[in-house]
DNA sequence: GATTCTAATTAAACTAGTTTAATAAATATT
DNA sequence: AATATTTATTAAACTAGTTTAATTAGAATC
């Protein structure tokens, strides 16, 4: 087990005990993988492989529609992520993966994750709590869309993630809030002149 | 294993196999509970000790903030469900599940949820797999509600979910699609001239 | 350093929602 | 059946966003 999966291995265990030996087992089956900026793990027509680990960096996830560019998620340092529902239902993606900056990620093979599943119930508990985080995150993304002004969601953006703003043009992030750019720049003046 | 559980029984083998004693250990936690509309399973400063399970139904899932009701989700046949972030934090609830419609709930306790992820490594593999329906179910949610209009929104719910209209009074509904009843009033009003 | 290209802002006209309040239609109660 | 209560609609004024287009600012390239 290269010593590069540690952080992997501690974000496992924050989850879930895994014995060293489960834990040896599932490591086993990562790649540490560098990407530049403007490459992508993901785009359209392709079928998913692959589940990710963002050791370090910054993917962009996004579907382009009638030209309109649509940013579902940012994922960075210590996310797991992929293009989940085409993952599971082995279907062609809609979407992007593109590398926003420079990044760190550990791959691992949907079969080669299924093994880990398959023999660890630790690692398969780590599994179903990982994915039982994600799920309330999602919710209370949810709650916050329907719940807050446009206004406000920016600003507690601007609060939990101040870095994406250094990594990410604006009219992204504008889109991941679901506004257009415009908007946006409106938001940013008003706030501007309190 | 009383008979009346064969549907979540089915249920949850329509995620993966588990074995009949994997399944008759798990089911034995499980109480048959029925409730009338207008009862709460769960309100706001309690402690969230149970998971659900709609048997037959629905259940309205929603918060009130300086006097706003602002509905999350609708239960409804088939659901599992419950308060999920002060369950696993267990923390008190800020929120209402509200029984919209005389219902009939599986219910099984967290400690209990515990010993059959515990007992049983397939049903822990359930649990993960459902809460991984669970989340894309979320994300398709958002992207939903970030790349849909609110016309659009509503003309989905009402071919996805018809009997909703059928069960939960309008006002509620609009609430569920982040809309004012005002709103939705002239969103059924501009359709009904078409 | 000048040029080119991309991103962000601004302006103007527009739109789909909001709020508040009044009215109408359903539903529940006596 | 009559009354009270809740829910849905309508109207009017307002607002936070949109779209389109022009302008400015910033980055990258030659």
């Amino acid at each position: 087990m290269p010593d590069t999966l540690k952080d992997l291995e501690q974000k496992i265990r924050s989850f879930t005990p895994v014995s060293d030996s489960d834990m040896e087992f599932g490591l086993q089956f990562y790649k540490r993988k560098t990407f530049k900026k403007g490459q992508f793990l993901v785009q359209p027509g392709q079928y998913i492989r692959d589940f990710y680990f963002m050791k370090q960096g910054c993917v962009t996830f996004y579907t382009i529609e009638e030209g309109i560019t649509r940013v579902m998620e940012f994922y960075t340092s210590g996310s797991f992520f992929t293009d989940l529902y085409p993952y599971i239902e082995e279907i062609q993606s809609e979407s992007y993966l593109e590398i926003t900056e420079d990044s760190i990620v550990y791959v691992i093979s949907k079969l080669d994750a299924l093994k880990v599943f398959d023999h660890s119930h630790a690692l398969e508990r780590f599994g179903r709590l990982s994915m039982q985080k994600a799920f309330i995150n999602n919710f209370q993304r949810i709650n916050r869309i329907k719940n807050l002004s446009n206004q406000e969601r920016y600003l507690q953006l601007l609060e939990k993630r101040p870095s994406l703003f250094q990594r990410v043009p604006q009219y992204l992030i504008a889109s991941y809030l679901g506004l257009t750019p415009v908007g946006l720049s409106k938001i940013r003046k008003r706030l501007s002149k309190k």
